[in-house]
DNA sequence: GAGTTTGAAACT
DNA sequence: CAGTTTCAAACTC
């Protein structure tokens, strides 16, 4: 508004003046005054992209760093969209049409030139400023690098707008209005900020964009957004931010991609949809989604209406933000392929968050029970004895625990327990049973060259069990024991310490002799679903979740779906992840991902992986590949070749509906 | 459901 | 790091 009347007014008074003073000096030097702005105005442009290239100290102070750093936890978020709301609010506060619409009007040159940089020129037809270059993200990972950044984002907009359109369009309002062009610098300036700054408004839009789409936003977007509803605004917030995260980090950036689209876009959708269909309502909480996640389901399940909201935010306690997004990821990643591939794998959900050993027992007991939990005394449920704790969950009414303190009520007891547990032990609630890739690179090779895969991170010390009961937590955890085990007369059904063949008729006809008819049944039920749990557990730790959840998704499709569901032990733990476990695992998978030359194929690979022992290298470094292990175990190798195909199919995962 | 067994977690 | 104690799950009856 302002800046036309401005425009106008100088327009006219050069004129005025001319004719006042008539003399031609004047004129040219009125004429020449106004210009001035003008040609500075190219250079301000330049100017401008140069200090967004690097983040303006003004802009860039607030979102910057703690973005990043903090991605994981979702809190972080929330500073990040306080700098960027006010950087576009400030045009919008002065002209909210012209901001609008100088928005609107940048974006598109903006679309163009990014097209011809960013390479997506269909991008373009996405008139949101969100989609120009997110568009890219369908990228999605690889967004990352490209988005990256702060350099990218501000140099194009300034060729963008300013070299072509742009300076033309300052030329143009010369002739005409002088000022609005100012006002349209600040506002694409502060637009410029906001997106280089944090490059990752444009993944995040990328992001966003892609879960947005109105098709797959739902399913996915729901689990994340219903808590949402409480935390729409913190969502909505940080989302940014959390792109940037997820740019850097895969399982982050999903999370974050979720809550982001949530927010947006279908946040309302979503969330009402979301909250009021989906029964599961996850907080948006932090951390212990596994909990929820088991609670969701299971409890979901035998309480339809139930609020898994409850549960979920009962039971989640904000421990990490990286084991939320994994949950979340899972949840999203069951519904998405569901919707997919429209196979019903209900019992996917099931299984996937039945990791934990509770779920096993509640399974076991009857979903009657399903609720069944801890039963701690003495402990106030805050040491590892209490599962609930230990799988990063609030305790519930199932409990019967006494003196109970892992309640939402007592959080920062919680927390403040729990960090002291990591600080003893850093790894104390990352999952208990790691892939053997995971083992290669931490330990050295021993692990590897142990019969499974999968193993137990610190390795059993049974004495008297054999390795044949659920004392055992490799046994429990449906993985073979390793050299790190130091147990006693191992009988592992999954993979003897010495190296025997995991799942081996051997193994099972030891069992057998020693169990009796009644137990075999049970065992071999119990061995089976360990053992899927165990290449849940296996691939979920190290993998991408989306990857490791496509693996399981497919697994479990392909696989018989075994009566109840998976219990992954070690996904209880896995839930569980540390920030820095899954740094660890993040960092190795990384490593993997360059041996192999495939970004998730490694892992996957490592997983299917699990059964040979052979196929591991004596070095225990890499795994021989797939096909190896599919003709040596029958069983698996339905499994296996699921889990290849999986591979493929994973990136598509994100974007579809 | 009570009691026993077992091995991890915690402590020294 | 090793030994002991504590603890709660797993198991048995």
């Amino acid at each position: 508004m302002d800046t036309p009347q401005k425009s106008i007014t100088q327009i006219e008074t050069p004129v005025s003046k001319s004719r006042v003073e008539d003399s031609p000096v004047f004129n040219y030097i009125n004429s020449l005054s106004p210009i001035r702005p003008v040609k500075s105005i190219p250079n301000p442009h330049q100017f401008s992209a140069l200090n967004f290239t690097s983040p303006p100290s003004v802009f860039t102070s607030p979102h910057l760093t703690s973005s990043h750093k903090e991605s994981r936890f979702f809190k972080t978020h929330h500073p990040s969209p306080d700098p960027t709301i006010p950087v576009q609010e400030s045009p919008d506060d002065s002209t909210s049409n012209e901001g609008a619409a100088a928005e609107a009007e940048v974006t598109p040159n903006f679309n163009i030139d990014a097209s011809t940089e960013m390479e997506q020129p269909h991008i373009a037809k996405e008139t949101n400023l969100d989609d120009l270059p997110l568009a890219v993200s369908p990228c999605g990972r690889e967004t990352t690098g490209d988005l990256s950044l702060v350099p990218y984002a501000s140099p194009p907009r300034e060729e963008n707008g300013e070299d072509d359109t742009g300076m033309e369009m300052y030329g143009n309002v010369q002739g005409k209005n002088e000022t609005p062009d100012w006002d349209r610098l600040i506002a694409d300036s502060s637009e410029f900020l906001i997106f280089s700054s944090p490059n990752d408004s444009e993944a995040f839009r990328c992001l966003m964009m892609q879960r947005a789409s109105p098709s797959q936003a739902p399913s996915v977007m729901m689990p994340t957004m219903q808590p949402g509803s409480i935390n729409e605004p913190e969502s909505s917030i940080a989302s940014p931010y959390g792109a940037v995260s997820v740019l850097h980090r895969g399982i982050r950036r999903r999370c974050l991609d979720f809550e982001m689209p949530g927010n947006k876009q279908t946040s309302s959708e979503n969330n009402t949809s979301a909250c009021g269909s989906s029964s599961r309502c996850v907080v948006p909480s932090i951390g212990l989604h596994l909990n929820a996640l088991l609670m969701s389901t299971k409890d979901c399940k035998t309480n339809n209406t139930t609020h898994d909201y409850s549960c979920s935010e009962k039971y989640q306690v904000g421990l990490q933000g990286s084991s939320s997004t994994l949950q979340e990821t899972l949840d999203q990643t069951e519904t998405e392929t569901r919707d997919l591939e429209d196979v019903p794998v209900e019992p996917t959900l099931e299984e996937l968050h039945l990791s934990s050993p509770k779920k096993k027992r509640q399974l076991e007991a009857g979903e009657g029970e399903s609720c069944k939990r801890c039963n701690c005394k003495k402990s106030k449920c805050l040491k590892l004895y209490c599962e609930c704790f230990a799988a990063g969950v609030y305790c519930i009414e199932p409990c019967s625990c006494i003196d109970c303190f892992n309640k939402p009520i007592h959080e920062d007891t919680v927390l403040a327990t729990r960090k002291q547990i990591e600080s003893r032990n850093p790894l104390a609630f990352a999952p208990k049973v790691i892939k053997s890739s995971d083992l290669v690179l931490e330990t050295g090779d021993d692990a590897s060259k142990t019969p499974a895969s999968a193993r137990h991170k610190r390795g059993c010390n049974c004495k008297k069990s054999n390795c044949l009961k659920k004392y055992c937590e490799c046994f429990q955890g449906g993985v073979g024991c390793s050299i790190n085990c130091r147990c006693e007369g191992c009988k592992n059904a999954f993979g003897r310490k010495d190296g025997s063949a995991i799942v081996d008729m051997e193994a099972e006809q030891e069992e057998e002799n020693e169990t009796s008819g009644k137990n075999r049944r049970a065992k071999t039920q119990e061995n089976s679903e360990v053992y899927l749990m165990r290449k849940e557990e296996s691939s979920a730790l190290p993998a991408t979740p989306m990857s490791v959840y496509r693996q399981q998704l497919v697994q479990l499709k392909n696989m018989m779906p075994p009566p109840q569901s998976v219990l992954g032990v070690g996904s209880s733990s896995s839930g569980m992840f540390n920030s820095q476990y899954t740094r660890k695992l993040e960092m190795k998978s990384l490593e993997t991902v360059a041996e192999d030359g495939a970004e998730e194929m490694p892992e996957i690979l490592s997983h299917s992986s699990i059964d040979n022992v052979n196929a591991v290298s004596p070095n225990g470094k890499r795994v021989s590949p797939p096909h190896l292990d599919s003709s040596s175990s029958g069983r698996r190798s339905g499994g296996r070749k699921l889990i290849l195909q999986s591979i493929p199919t994973f990136p598509s995962l994100t974007p579809q509906h």
